[in-house]
DNA sequence: CTCCAACAGGATGTGCACATTTCTTGACGT
DNA sequence: ACGTCAAGAAATGTGCACATCCTGTTGGAG
Protein backbone atom coordinates (compact mmCIF):
# COMPACT_ATOMS: atom_id res chain seq x y z
CA UNK A 1 0.00 0.00 0.00
CA UNK A 2 1.73 3.07 -1.06
CA UNK A 3 1.94 5.80 1.62
CA UNK A 4 -0.38 8.67 0.99
CA UNK A 5 1.21 11.80 -0.18
CA UNK A 6 0.69 14.98 1.47
CA UNK A 7 -0.42 18.11 -0.67
CA UNK A 8 2.73 20.64 0.40
CA UNK A 9 4.90 17.77 -1.24
CA UNK A 10 4.83 19.75 -4.55
CA UNK A 11 7.64 21.53 -3.26
CA UNK A 12 9.47 19.25 -2.22
CA UNK A 13 11.53 18.44 -5.63
CA UNK A 14 12.63 22.26 -5.01
CA UNK A 15 13.82 21.81 -1.91
CA UNK A 16 15.72 18.27 -2.45
CA UNK A 17 17.39 20.06 -5.67
CA UNK A 18 18.20 23.35 -3.70
CA UNK A 19 20.04 20.56 -1.17
CA UNK A 20 22.24 19.43 -3.64
CA UNK A 21 22.73 22.82 -5.20
CA UNK A 22 23.31 24.10 -1.87
CA UNK A 23 25.99 21.92 -0.64
CA UNK A 24 27.64 22.36 -4.23
CA UNK A 25 27.86 26.08 -4.01
CA UNK A 26 29.16 25.48 -0.47
CA UNK A 27 32.32 23.41 -1.95
CA UNK A 28 31.32 20.49 0.39
CA UNK A 29 30.84 18.29 -2.26
CA UNK A 30 34.44 17.73 -4.40
CA UNK A 31 34.53 17.21 -8.07
CA UNK A 32 34.40 13.10 -8.52
CA UNK A 33 32.19 12.48 -6.13
CA UNK A 34 29.88 9.86 -6.28
CA UNK A 35 26.26 11.10 -5.26
CA UNK A 36 24.55 7.57 -4.64
CA UNK A 37 20.51 7.42 -4.44
CA UNK A 38 20.16 5.73 -1.18
CA UNK A 39 22.50 7.52 0.62
CA UNK A 40 20.94 11.16 -0.42
CA UNK A 41 17.18 10.09 0.25
CA UNK A 42 18.67 8.79 3.46
CA UNK A 43 20.79 11.92 4.58
CA UNK A 44 18.12 14.01 3.33
CA UNK A 45 15.27 12.12 4.59
CA UNK A 46 13.36 11.78 1.25
CA UNK A 47 12.32 8.83 -1.21
CA UNK A 48 14.75 7.88 -3.56
CA UNK A 49 12.92 8.59 -6.46
CA UNK A 50 13.20 12.59 -5.48
CA UNK A 51 16.76 12.24 -5.21
CA UNK A 52 16.55 10.60 -8.65
CA UNK A 53 14.30 13.11 -10.35
CA UNK A 54 16.31 16.58 -8.45
CA UNK A 55 19.72 14.70 -10.02
CA UNK A 56 18.11 14.18 -13.70
CA UNK A 57 17.50 17.49 -13.57
CA UNK A 58 20.36 18.68 -12.22
CA UNK A 59 22.46 16.61 -14.85
CA UNK A 60 20.29 18.30 -17.59
CA UNK A 61 21.21 21.67 -16.27
CA UNK A 62 24.58 21.02 -16.26
CA UNK A 63 25.34 20.66 -12.58
CA UNK A 64 25.77 17.02 -12.35
CA UNK A 65 27.56 14.34 -15.30
CA UNK A 66 25.57 10.79 -15.49
CA UNK A 67 26.96 7.58 -16.72
CA UNK A 68 24.32 5.19 -17.60
CA UNK A 69 23.90 2.56 -14.94
CA UNK A 70 27.06 3.63 -12.96
CA UNK A 71 25.45 6.53 -11.32
CA UNK A 72 26.09 10.35 -11.27
CA UNK A 73 29.03 12.53 -10.29
CA UNK A 74 30.08 15.89 -9.53
CA UNK A 75 32.03 16.85 -12.32
CA UNK A 76 35.55 17.53 -12.99
CA UNK A 77 36.01 20.72 -14.93
CA UNK A 78 39.26 20.63 -17.50
CA UNK A 79 40.64 23.73 -17.12
CA UNK A 80 39.74 24.02 -21.22
CA UNK A 81 36.27 23.69 -20.03
CA UNK A 82 36.79 26.49 -17.43
CA UNK A 83 38.28 28.57 -20.18
CA UNK A 84 35.33 28.20 -22.84
CA UNK A 85 32.97 29.06 -20.30
CA UNK A 86 35.14 32.08 -19.30
CA UNK A 87 35.11 32.90 -23.05
CA UNK A 88 31.07 32.71 -23.26
CA UNK A 89 31.00 35.39 -20.37
CA UNK A 90 33.16 37.64 -21.97
CA UNK A 91 31.49 37.91 -25.16
CA UNK A 92 27.99 38.48 -22.90
CA UNK A 93 29.06 40.24 -20.16
CA UNK A 94 31.55 42.71 -22.70
CA UNK A 95 28.00 43.73 -24.49
CA UNK A 96 25.99 43.92 -20.83
CA UNK A 97 28.34 46.43 -19.92
CA UNK A 98 28.78 48.02 -23.06
CA UNK A 99 24.86 48.48 -23.45
CA UNK A 100 24.31 49.70 -19.82
CA UNK A 101 26.95 52.55 -20.16
CA UNK A 102 25.32 53.76 -23.24
CA UNK A 103 21.61 53.93 -21.54
CA UNK A 104 20.29 52.96 -18.09
CA UNK A 105 17.86 54.08 -16.13
CA UNK A 106 17.30 56.35 -12.77
CA UNK A 107 16.51 52.97 -11.25
CA UNK A 108 19.32 50.75 -12.73
CA UNK A 109 21.70 53.02 -11.58
CA UNK A 110 20.13 53.07 -7.69
CA UNK A 111 20.45 49.44 -7.80
CA UNK A 112 23.79 49.20 -9.22
CA UNK A 113 25.22 51.97 -6.61
CA UNK A 114 23.40 50.01 -3.85
CA UNK A 115 24.98 46.59 -4.73
CA UNK A 116 28.53 48.19 -4.55
CA UNK A 117 27.80 50.16 -1.37
CA UNK A 118 26.64 46.58 -0.04
CA UNK A 119 30.25 44.91 -1.40
CA UNK A 120 32.32 47.09 0.51
CA UNK A 121 30.34 47.32 3.25
CA UNK A 122 30.77 42.99 3.75
CA UNK A 123 34.49 43.68 3.00
CA UNK A 124 34.47 46.16 6.00
CA UNK A 125 32.90 43.75 8.12
CA UNK A 126 35.32 41.08 6.52
CA UNK A 127 32.13 38.88 5.49
CA UNK A 128 33.83 36.61 3.29
CA UNK A 129 30.64 34.61 2.80
CA UNK A 130 28.52 37.03 2.28
CA UNK A 131 31.14 38.82 -0.28
CA UNK A 132 31.27 35.41 -2.02
CA UNK A 133 27.00 36.01 -2.67
CA UNK A 134 27.60 39.20 -3.54
CA UNK A 135 30.39 38.69 -6.33
CA UNK A 136 28.45 36.39 -8.10
CA UNK A 137 24.95 38.48 -7.82
CA UNK A 138 26.94 41.81 -8.92
CA UNK A 139 27.26 39.32 -13.27
CA UNK A 140 23.57 38.23 -12.38
CA UNK A 141 22.30 42.14 -11.67
CA UNK A 142 24.04 43.71 -14.77
CA UNK A 143 21.97 40.59 -16.96
CA UNK A 144 18.91 41.97 -14.92
CA UNK A 145 19.77 45.51 -15.57
CA UNK A 146 19.30 44.93 -19.14
CA UNK A 147 15.41 43.87 -18.88
CA UNK A 148 16.43 40.38 -20.70
CA UNK A 149 15.25 37.61 -18.60
CA UNK A 150 16.56 35.17 -21.27
CA UNK A 151 20.32 36.80 -20.82
CA UNK A 152 19.76 36.85 -17.26
CA UNK A 153 19.06 32.85 -16.84
CA UNK A 154 21.70 32.00 -19.53
CA UNK A 155 24.33 34.02 -17.23
CA UNK A 156 23.39 32.87 -14.25
CA UNK A 157 23.44 29.36 -15.47
CA UNK A 158 27.26 29.85 -16.84
CA UNK A 159 28.23 32.03 -13.50
CA UNK A 160 26.95 29.19 -11.14
CA UNK A 161 28.99 26.65 -13.38
CA UNK A 162 32.40 28.73 -13.19
CA UNK A 163 32.03 29.72 -9.69
CA UNK A 164 30.89 26.17 -8.26
CA UNK A 165 34.50 25.03 -9.11
CA UNK A 166 35.81 28.15 -8.02
CA UNK A 167 34.02 27.16 -4.65
CA UNK A 168 35.12 23.86 -4.58
CA UNK A 169 38.31 24.46 -5.21
CA UNK A 170 38.90 27.12 -2.19
CA UNK A 171 35.75 27.37 -0.02
CA UNK A 172 36.46 30.06 2.15
CA UNK A 173 39.74 31.37 1.44
CA UNK A 174 39.35 33.23 -1.48
CA UNK A 175 36.75 35.93 -2.36
CA UNK A 176 34.59 35.10 -5.38
CA UNK A 177 36.27 37.72 -7.51
CA UNK A 178 39.76 38.85 -7.66
CA UNK A 179 38.86 41.83 -5.98
CA UNK A 180 36.24 43.92 -4.92
CA UNK A 181 37.39 47.05 -6.40
CA UNK A 182 37.20 46.04 -9.61
CA UNK A 183 33.19 45.70 -9.51
CA UNK A 184 33.54 49.80 -7.95
CA UNK A 185 35.58 50.21 -10.98
CA UNK A 186 32.97 49.08 -14.12
CA UNK A 187 30.31 50.55 -11.87
CA UNK A 188 31.73 53.81 -11.90
CA UNK A 189 32.42 53.20 -15.93
CA UNK A 190 28.74 52.19 -16.31
CA UNK A 191 27.40 54.97 -14.50
CA UNK A 192 29.36 57.37 -15.96
CA UNK A 193 28.62 56.05 -19.49
CA UNK A 194 32.40 54.67 -21.12
CA UNK A 195 31.31 51.83 -22.76
CA UNK A 196 34.88 50.88 -24.03
CA UNK A 197 36.21 51.76 -20.94
CA UNK A 198 33.36 49.51 -18.93
CA UNK A 199 34.25 46.25 -21.88
CA UNK A 200 37.63 46.77 -21.45
CA UNK A 201 37.65 46.35 -17.44
CA UNK A 202 35.00 43.61 -17.46
CA UNK A 203 37.44 41.71 -19.89
CA UNK A 204 40.12 42.30 -17.32
CA UNK A 205 38.37 41.15 -14.39
CA UNK A 206 37.06 37.74 -16.34
CA UNK A 207 40.69 37.05 -17.28
CA UNK A 208 42.04 37.85 -13.89
CA UNK A 209 39.54 35.57 -12.53
CA UNK A 210 39.82 32.81 -14.74
CA UNK A 211 44.08 32.68 -14.31
CA UNK A 212 43.43 32.35 -10.86
CA UNK A 213 41.22 29.75 -11.09
CA UNK A 214 43.43 27.81 -13.74
CA UNK A 215 46.31 28.42 -11.28
CA UNK A 216 44.18 26.33 -8.57
CA UNK A 217 43.95 22.51 -9.45
CA UNK A 218 40.74 21.17 -7.89
CA UNK A 219 42.22 18.35 -5.09
CA UNK A 220 40.78 15.05 -4.92
CA UNK A 221 39.87 13.71 -1.81
CA UNK A 222 36.86 11.63 -0.94
CA UNK A 223 33.60 13.09 0.63
CA UNK A 224 31.50 11.45 3.29
CA UNK A 225 27.80 12.29 2.37
CA UNK A 226 26.31 12.49 6.00
CA UNK A 227 29.06 15.03 6.50
CA UNK A 228 28.93 16.75 3.36
CA UNK A 229 24.99 17.38 4.15
CA UNK A 230 25.49 18.60 7.69
CA UNK A 231 23.38 21.44 8.59
CA UNK A 232 21.98 21.85 4.71
CA UNK A 233 19.31 19.07 4.43
CA UNK A 234 16.22 19.95 2.72
CA UNK A 235 14.46 22.98 3.88
CA UNK A 236 11.15 25.00 2.32
CA UNK A 237 12.35 28.58 2.09
CA UNK A 238 14.52 30.59 -0.60
CA UNK B 1 5.59 -9.02 -12.94
CA UNK B 2 7.56 -6.20 -14.39
CA UNK B 3 8.11 -6.56 -18.13
CA UNK B 4 12.40 -7.49 -18.27
CA UNK B 5 14.26 -4.55 -20.03
CA UNK B 6 16.70 -5.04 -22.66
CA UNK B 7 19.99 -3.84 -22.60
CA UNK B 8 19.77 -1.67 -26.11
CA UNK B 9 16.80 0.31 -24.02
CA UNK B 10 19.50 2.92 -22.69
CA UNK B 11 19.31 4.75 -26.12
CA UNK B 12 14.85 4.37 -26.13
CA UNK B 13 14.76 7.81 -24.04
CA UNK B 14 16.98 9.55 -26.24
CA UNK B 15 14.65 8.44 -29.07
CA UNK B 16 11.48 9.76 -27.65
CA UNK B 17 13.59 12.73 -26.53
CA UNK B 18 14.18 13.35 -30.33
CA UNK B 19 10.72 12.35 -31.66
CA UNK B 20 9.29 15.08 -30.02
CA UNK B 21 11.54 17.38 -30.73
CA UNK B 22 11.54 16.37 -34.09
CA UNK B 23 7.92 17.07 -34.43
CA UNK B 24 8.36 20.47 -32.85
CA UNK B 25 10.83 21.68 -35.29
CA UNK B 26 8.79 19.87 -37.77
CA UNK B 27 5.91 22.32 -36.95
CA UNK B 28 3.62 19.61 -36.18
CA UNK B 29 2.78 20.83 -33.02
CA UNK B 30 0.86 24.34 -32.40
CA UNK B 31 1.85 26.71 -29.03
CA UNK B 32 -0.25 25.70 -26.59
CA UNK B 33 -0.82 22.13 -27.46
CA UNK B 34 -0.85 20.14 -24.30
CA UNK B 35 0.78 16.76 -24.30
CA UNK B 36 -1.09 14.23 -22.71
CA UNK B 37 1.06 11.35 -21.41
CA UNK B 38 -0.81 8.11 -22.25
CA UNK B 39 -1.83 10.05 -25.11
CA UNK B 40 2.15 9.93 -26.43
CA UNK B 41 3.29 6.62 -24.98
CA UNK B 42 0.39 5.11 -27.12
CA UNK B 43 1.37 6.59 -30.12
CA UNK B 44 4.79 6.29 -29.94
CA UNK B 45 4.95 2.75 -28.78
CA UNK B 46 6.98 2.98 -25.66
CA UNK B 47 5.75 2.83 -21.97
CA UNK B 48 4.42 5.69 -19.74
CA UNK B 49 7.28 6.84 -17.61
CA UNK B 50 9.69 6.57 -21.27
CA UNK B 51 7.49 9.57 -22.01
CA UNK B 52 7.27 11.08 -18.59
CA UNK B 53 11.32 11.19 -18.95
CA UNK B 54 11.11 12.96 -21.39
CA UNK B 55 8.78 15.30 -21.39
CA UNK B 56 10.76 16.36 -18.09
CA UNK B 57 13.94 16.87 -19.64
CA UNK B 58 11.95 18.92 -22.38
CA UNK B 59 11.01 21.25 -19.75
CA UNK B 60 14.09 21.61 -17.99
CA UNK B 61 15.74 22.36 -21.32
CA UNK B 62 12.86 25.05 -22.51
CA UNK B 63 11.26 23.29 -24.98
CA UNK B 64 7.83 22.96 -22.99
CA UNK B 65 6.21 24.22 -20.07
CA UNK B 66 4.73 22.22 -17.40
CA UNK B 67 1.81 23.13 -15.14
CA UNK B 68 1.87 21.51 -11.86
CA UNK B 69 -1.19 18.65 -11.75
CA UNK B 70 -1.98 19.76 -15.20
CA UNK B 71 0.42 18.27 -17.87
CA UNK B 72 3.17 19.53 -19.92
CA UNK B 73 1.96 22.16 -22.61
CA UNK B 74 4.02 23.68 -26.16
CA UNK B 75 5.02 27.04 -24.98
CA UNK B 76 3.47 30.03 -26.51
CA UNK B 77 6.46 32.21 -27.04
CA UNK B 78 4.85 36.00 -26.47
CA UNK B 79 6.61 38.71 -29.19
CA UNK B 80 8.56 39.96 -26.02
CA UNK B 81 10.57 36.98 -25.40
CA UNK B 82 11.21 35.84 -29.01
CA UNK B 83 13.07 39.42 -29.39
CA UNK B 84 14.74 39.01 -25.82
CA UNK B 85 15.94 35.72 -27.33
CA UNK B 86 17.22 37.82 -30.76
CA UNK B 87 18.93 40.40 -28.06
CA UNK B 88 21.18 37.72 -26.74
CA UNK B 89 21.83 36.20 -29.82
CA UNK B 90 23.03 39.35 -31.38
CA UNK B 91 25.65 39.62 -28.52
CA UNK B 92 26.90 36.15 -29.13
CA UNK B 93 27.22 36.35 -32.73
CA UNK B 94 28.54 39.84 -33.27
CA UNK B 95 31.13 38.81 -30.76
CA UNK B 96 31.51 35.57 -32.97
CA UNK B 97 31.80 36.83 -36.60
CA UNK B 98 34.03 39.73 -34.89
CA UNK B 99 36.67 37.16 -33.16
CA UNK B 100 36.53 35.16 -36.77
CA UNK B 101 36.94 38.49 -38.78
CA UNK B 102 40.10 38.80 -36.42
CA UNK B 103 41.64 35.51 -37.14
CA UNK B 104 40.90 31.77 -38.66
CA UNK B 105 42.42 29.02 -39.61
CA UNK B 106 42.72 27.83 -43.59
CA UNK B 107 40.69 24.93 -42.64
CA UNK B 108 37.61 27.49 -40.84
CA UNK B 109 38.01 29.14 -44.74
CA UNK B 110 37.33 26.24 -46.20
CA UNK B 111 34.28 25.05 -44.50
CA UNK B 112 32.96 28.48 -44.37
CA UNK B 113 33.27 28.64 -48.17
CA UNK B 114 31.86 25.30 -48.29
CA UNK B 115 28.76 25.94 -46.54
CA UNK B 116 28.05 29.20 -48.43
CA UNK B 117 28.60 27.35 -51.57
CA UNK B 118 25.78 24.66 -50.48
CA UNK B 119 23.31 27.03 -49.26
CA UNK B 120 23.93 28.44 -53.20
CA UNK B 121 23.14 25.36 -54.69
CA UNK B 122 20.23 24.92 -52.25
CA UNK B 123 18.67 28.10 -53.32
CA UNK B 124 19.27 27.85 -56.86
CA UNK B 125 17.96 24.04 -56.91
CA UNK B 126 14.68 26.04 -54.92
CA UNK B 127 15.29 23.07 -52.15
CA UNK B 128 13.27 24.88 -49.37
CA UNK B 129 13.51 22.32 -46.81
CA UNK B 130 17.71 21.50 -47.49
CA UNK B 131 17.63 25.47 -47.31
CA UNK B 132 15.57 25.83 -44.08
CA UNK B 133 18.46 23.37 -42.41
CA UNK B 134 21.60 24.86 -43.96
CA UNK B 135 20.37 28.55 -42.92
CA UNK B 136 19.82 27.31 -39.19
CA UNK B 137 23.47 25.28 -39.23
CA UNK B 138 25.20 28.84 -40.27
CA UNK B 139 24.82 29.89 -37.38
CA UNK B 140 25.67 26.89 -35.40
CA UNK B 141 28.86 26.53 -37.82
CA UNK B 142 30.21 30.47 -36.84
CA UNK B 143 30.02 29.08 -33.10
CA UNK B 144 31.55 26.11 -34.05
CA UNK B 145 34.58 27.48 -35.89
CA UNK B 146 35.23 29.73 -32.88
CA UNK B 147 36.77 26.13 -31.50
CA UNK B 148 34.03 26.76 -27.96
CA UNK B 149 32.05 23.85 -27.82
CA UNK B 150 30.24 25.42 -24.50
CA UNK B 151 29.50 28.36 -27.18
CA UNK B 152 28.55 26.20 -29.50
CA UNK B 153 26.18 24.78 -27.32
CA UNK B 154 24.46 27.51 -25.70
CA UNK B 155 23.89 29.06 -29.25
CA UNK B 156 22.36 25.81 -30.84
CA UNK B 157 19.72 25.96 -27.87
CA UNK B 158 18.98 29.38 -28.40
CA UNK B 159 18.51 28.77 -32.56
CA UNK B 160 16.76 25.74 -31.92
CA UNK B 161 14.35 27.73 -29.72
CA UNK B 162 13.92 30.90 -31.77
CA UNK B 163 13.95 28.88 -35.11
CA UNK B 164 11.47 26.58 -33.87
CA UNK B 165 8.54 29.32 -33.23
CA UNK B 166 9.54 29.99 -36.96
CA UNK B 167 8.67 26.55 -38.21
CA UNK B 168 6.05 26.90 -36.60
CA UNK B 169 4.45 29.95 -37.91
CA UNK B 170 5.31 29.00 -41.25
CA UNK B 171 6.42 25.40 -41.84
CA UNK B 172 7.02 25.31 -45.54
CA UNK B 173 6.76 29.16 -47.49
CA UNK B 174 9.59 30.64 -45.80
CA UNK B 175 12.98 30.16 -45.77
CA UNK B 176 14.73 29.78 -42.35
CA UNK B 177 16.56 33.27 -42.93
CA UNK B 178 15.72 36.28 -44.56
CA UNK B 179 17.77 35.75 -47.68
CA UNK B 180 20.72 33.66 -48.41
CA UNK B 181 23.24 36.45 -49.78
CA UNK B 182 23.10 37.87 -46.67
CA UNK B 183 24.46 34.60 -44.78
CA UNK B 184 27.55 35.15 -48.19
CA UNK B 185 28.19 38.52 -47.45
CA UNK B 186 28.52 38.02 -43.32
CA UNK B 187 31.41 35.11 -44.70
CA UNK B 188 32.95 37.69 -47.12
CA UNK B 189 33.33 40.19 -44.58
CA UNK B 190 34.87 37.20 -42.24
CA UNK B 191 37.12 36.15 -44.81
CA UNK B 192 38.31 39.41 -46.11
CA UNK B 193 38.63 40.51 -42.51
CA UNK B 194 36.50 43.30 -41.88
CA UNK B 195 35.79 42.59 -37.80
CA UNK B 196 33.00 45.59 -37.82
CA UNK B 197 31.91 45.42 -41.33
CA UNK B 198 31.06 41.74 -40.57
CA UNK B 199 29.33 42.46 -37.07
CA UNK B 200 27.08 45.59 -38.40
CA UNK B 201 25.88 42.96 -41.16
CA UNK B 202 25.12 40.54 -38.45
CA UNK B 203 23.05 42.90 -36.38
CA UNK B 204 21.16 43.61 -39.52
CA UNK B 205 20.94 39.86 -40.85
CA UNK B 206 19.32 39.09 -37.15
CA UNK B 207 17.05 42.37 -36.78
CA UNK B 208 15.51 41.45 -40.27
CA UNK B 209 14.56 37.92 -38.69
CA UNK B 210 13.01 39.17 -35.46
CA UNK B 211 10.57 41.74 -37.51
CA UNK B 212 9.88 39.38 -39.96
CA UNK B 213 8.91 36.82 -37.41
CA UNK B 214 7.41 39.59 -35.77
CA UNK B 215 5.09 40.25 -38.15
CA UNK B 216 3.76 36.81 -38.31
CA UNK B 217 1.27 35.77 -34.75
CA UNK B 218 1.13 31.62 -34.11
CA UNK B 219 -1.86 30.38 -35.54
CA UNK B 220 -4.14 28.34 -32.51
CA UNK B 221 -5.39 25.74 -34.03
CA UNK B 222 -5.67 22.54 -32.47
CA UNK B 223 -3.79 19.49 -33.16
CA UNK B 224 -4.35 16.37 -33.21
CA UNK B 225 -1.57 14.05 -31.53
CA UNK B 226 -1.85 10.86 -33.96
CA UNK B 227 -1.71 12.54 -37.07
CA UNK B 228 0.94 15.11 -35.55
CA UNK B 229 3.30 12.18 -35.15
CA UNK B 230 2.65 10.38 -38.54
CA UNK B 231 5.87 9.27 -39.85
CA UNK B 232 8.12 9.87 -36.80
CA UNK B 233 7.67 7.15 -34.15
CA UNK B 234 10.88 6.97 -32.13
CA UNK B 235 13.62 5.86 -34.61
CA UNK B 236 16.81 5.15 -32.64
CA UNK B 237 19.19 6.60 -35.62
CA UNK B 238 20.68 10.33 -35.26
C1' DC C 1 53.04 -14.41 -4.39
C1' DT C 2 50.32 -12.85 -8.23
C1' DC C 3 46.58 -13.01 -11.24
C1' DC C 4 42.14 -14.37 -12.83
C1' DA C 5 37.53 -15.91 -12.25
C1' DA C 6 33.32 -16.69 -9.84
C1' DC C 7 30.33 -14.73 -6.29
C1' DA C 8 27.97 -11.76 -3.27
C1' DG C 9 26.51 -7.23 -2.13
C1' DG C 10 24.68 -3.04 -3.52
C1' DA C 11 23.27 0.60 -6.71
C1' DT C 12 20.78 1.93 -10.78
C1' DG C 13 16.90 1.43 -14.07
C1' DT C 14 12.08 0.45 -15.06
C1' DG C 15 7.41 -1.19 -15.08
C1' DC C 16 3.34 -1.17 -12.24
C1' DA C 17 -0.31 -0.04 -8.94
C1' DC C 18 -2.55 3.31 -6.52
C1' DA C 19 -3.61 8.18 -4.43
C1' DT C 20 -4.64 12.79 -5.69
C1' DT C 21 -6.00 16.35 -8.48
C1' DT C 22 -8.35 18.26 -12.37
C1' DC C 23 -11.54 18.36 -16.19
C1' DT C 24 -15.95 17.06 -18.08
C1' DT C 25 -20.62 15.81 -18.16
C1' DG C 26 -24.94 15.91 -16.43
C1' DA C 27 -28.64 17.24 -13.27
C1' DC C 28 -30.71 20.34 -10.18
C1' DG C 29 -32.27 24.78 -8.43
C1' DT C 30 -33.11 29.68 -9.10
C1' DA D 1 -32.37 29.49 -19.83
C1' DC D 2 -28.43 30.14 -17.22
C1' DG D 3 -25.44 29.46 -13.53
C1' DT D 4 -24.00 26.16 -9.92
C1' DC D 5 -22.72 22.03 -8.03
C1' DA D 6 -21.84 17.21 -7.75
C1' DA D 7 -20.35 12.81 -9.48
C1' DG D 8 -17.71 10.15 -12.74
C1' DA D 9 -13.69 9.70 -15.67
C1' DA D 10 -9.23 10.60 -17.09
C1' DA D 11 -4.66 12.39 -16.41
C1' DT D 12 -0.85 13.39 -13.37
C1' DG D 13 2.17 12.33 -9.38
C1' DT D 14 4.41 8.95 -6.39
C1' DG D 15 5.91 4.96 -3.81
C1' DC D 16 7.25 0.23 -4.43
C1' DA D 17 8.98 -4.15 -6.22
C1' DC D 18 11.80 -6.45 -8.90
C1' DA D 19 15.43 -6.97 -13.01
C1' DT D 20 19.83 -5.71 -14.54
C1' DC D 21 24.30 -4.07 -14.10
C1' DC D 22 28.48 -2.76 -11.78
C1' DT D 23 31.90 -3.39 -8.14
C1' DG D 24 34.62 -5.12 -4.54
C1' DT D 25 35.95 -9.51 -2.55
C1' DT D 26 37.33 -14.08 -1.97
C1' DG D 27 38.83 -18.32 -3.43
C1' DG D 28 41.74 -21.15 -6.21
C1' DA D 29 45.15 -22.07 -9.83
C1' DG D 30 49.54 -21.18 -11.93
Amino acid sequence: MPRKPRKGDVAADEAVYGAIRRAMHMGRLAPGTKLQEPALARVLGVSRERVRKALHRLVHEGWLTAVPNRGTFVPTLTVEEMRQIYDVRSMLEAAIVRRLSEGHGAAAAKRLKAHVAEEKAATRRDDRGRLFELSGEFHVLLAELCGNDELTRLLRGLLTRSTMHFSLAAPRQLTNCAGPHDHGDIADAILGGKPDKAAKLMLGHLAGLVTLQAARPPQHEPVDLPEAFRGIKARRNE
